[in-house]
DNA sequence: TTGAAAGCGTTACCAA
DNA sequence: TTGGTAACGCTTTCAA
């Protein structure tokens, strides 16, 4: 062999060139079609590997139709709950063959817009999609359904909407916490909510159906909502925690939208030279790594995202093969409390 | 309109049909082409509007034999330095038109090869890999070499390898947290190492260099070393600390490979009875977001993950521009001490 | 068992 | 300013 220092694109071509065999007969090697001789096959095969041989997928593509691609939409990379659901939809799609294109909204629904339209350019097989977006209205779906790209939410639900769904109960996440604080003597709880996304306002749903179950008030400058986006909720939960305190009646436990909310919450305590949770329980949701090992470990409500990464992309890839021709279909995966000190008085 | 209910792909060709005019004219208008009359360009984009138009990109691809898509290859999406790095190049690469293909390597070197493998066979247009390789040797660098696919390294260094390489002066860091202990009145400092790659070993280096220039000694059995994989380090460092522990002189200082590691490594403290940092200071590497809000926060240095990133991509759209034509660079990017409680005895 | 021809949606080249 | 023609590398179909 030459040295090997010029650019070579090996095509199914050249190997059919090199071996005076036509095209088609490579092309059918490569997908393992059993009508060719198994002499043939050999010779076949053996040349690929010596010229290292790389099917190029984008002409593929475009005569199957399909790319073997995946799209993920978050809004957030950096938050490990959606980093977790995105390694684990990798490690399912990977052995089957697709691979995955990520886009980040960054919590913005016009981003989302136009990060979706591109990986729709892009003729992604499905999208997987922890969307942004305030209604079923959005130009979004007409988009998806028009090229009829399959979908699956995940995490926040879009009501409305005819897609199948994997996510948590978040009704019952916010009620279950709740309950916690109540059992654990809290008798005066507030609630820092997330922006007005399903799961915010499931959470605070359920935060009032348990206290409303035990005739406990709740007093409206006890809700509290932060606007997601700085620094992924801890200096909103900072900041709200301030207000909460600033109170004439102080409330002696809270429950958070999530992790990083409840960490800014147990700092602003900290500061104030509050005892967690003697002075105020604490209770978030994610279960965030590392919640064990802060200042005071943290209660959370764990919502299973590896779990969900599974299961959507199951479903991306049903939909795919199925070609449409599946029922959407919703998941509630199960959450689990979390008790730790910071809720444990 | 009819009700967009059927499928409806729309090609150049509708377009072009609809208009009476030909296909090439319509994909002038698609590329901003100055050679067509203001009348037909605003027929065309507003029958592309109409119809909601989308261009093929996997057409495009094989045609300009460019797909404006990069891959990027980490050991674990969930470490949030990687996390941090997939989301800065998504944030340079969009904005150009460029999307991200992200592939895990679980820091196994075979996996690595076969995830590039199908990169190559997307025709991404560049890679920016944080290496689990071994060596320069190692087939995957010739796949990329022969079909002329730029790549950058980050994070890791292969050495001999004549790549551009993104990172930070992992010796200089080993230097900078051993040196900081000694500072901080140590004088028996063990340090628990990473698995074998450029990293963890400048910074082994590092340590040694700083305990040199003190004259301090570093008993053999003061280095422990972790292998990854399990859990980013955190149980490793659990291990190796409960060893360090044993020892009939115990270290009053540790220099941790990574955050994880070092948080680890103060469990096993925290369960031996040990005062973090009176009996045992202990810095980390990679500022680990919430380090502060740990029970004894942690010291740690700032690898600068976000602009590692930003640099990465920048190399890498240039790499792609020049086609090849650019002699690779090397970027080390400054590092930062993080000084918390764990070391400020 | 093999292969010729057609075509996927786009862009490049060059002529009109 | 416009467009015809020929690619790009592959798969599909159908005939040999």
């Amino acid at each position: 062999m030459a040295k090997s220092s010029k650019k070579s694109v090996v095509r199914m071509k050249d190997i059919a060139r090199d071996l005076g065999v036509s095209v088609v007969t490579v092309s059918k090697v490569l997908r393992g079609h059993d009508d060719i001789s198994p002499a043939t096959r050999d010779r076949v095969l053996e040349r690929m590997r010596e010229l290292n041989y790389k099917p190029n997928l984008a002409a593929r593509s475009l005569v199957t139709g399909r790319s073997y691609m995946v799209g993920l939409v978050v809004p957030d990379l950096l938050h490990p709950f959606f980093a977790e659901i995105a390694k684990m939809v990798t490690h399912i799609l990977r052995p089957r063959g697709y691979c995955l294109v990520i886009a980040s909204s960054e919590e913005n629904p016009e981003l989302e817009v136009s990060e979706i339209e591109a990986l729709l350019a892009r003729q992604v097989d499905a999208i997987i999609l922890a969307s942004v977006q305030a209604s079923a209205q959005s130009p979004v779906f007409k988009c998806m359904d028009q090229l009829e790209t399959p979908y699956v939410l995940i995490d926040r639900n879009i009501p409305g909407l005819k897609a199948s769904f994997v996510g948590v109960d978040d009704e019952h996440i916010g009620y279950l916490a709740t309950r916690h604080l109540i059992e654990h003597r809290c008798r005066s709880i507030a609630h820092i909510g997330g922006p007005s996304v399903s799961t915010a306002e499931g959470r605070l749903r359920g935060f009032r159906k348990a206290l409303a179950e035990s005739k406990l008030e709740v007093p409206m400058q006890f809700v509290e909502r932060v606007d997601s986006g700085d620094d992924r909720g801890e200096e909103g939960g900072y900041k709200a925690m301030l207000t909460l305190l600033s109170m004439k009646t102080r409330p002696d436990g809270v429950f958070c939208y999530n992790d990083e909310t409840a960490i800014g919450a147990l700092r602003a305590a900290f500061e104030a030279g509050l005892e967690v949770p003697a002075d105020l329980a604490v209770i978030g949701v994610g279960n965030m790594r590392f919640s064990d090992l802060l200042r005071v470990p943290l209660s959370s409500i764990d919502q299973n995202s590896q779990l969900i990464g599974d299961r959507a992309a199951r479903i991306a890839l049903q939909l795919i093969e199925a070609g449409g021709a599946i029922a959407p279909e919703s998941v509630l995966l199960p959450v689990k409390l979390i008790q730790r000190e910071s809720s444990s008085g």
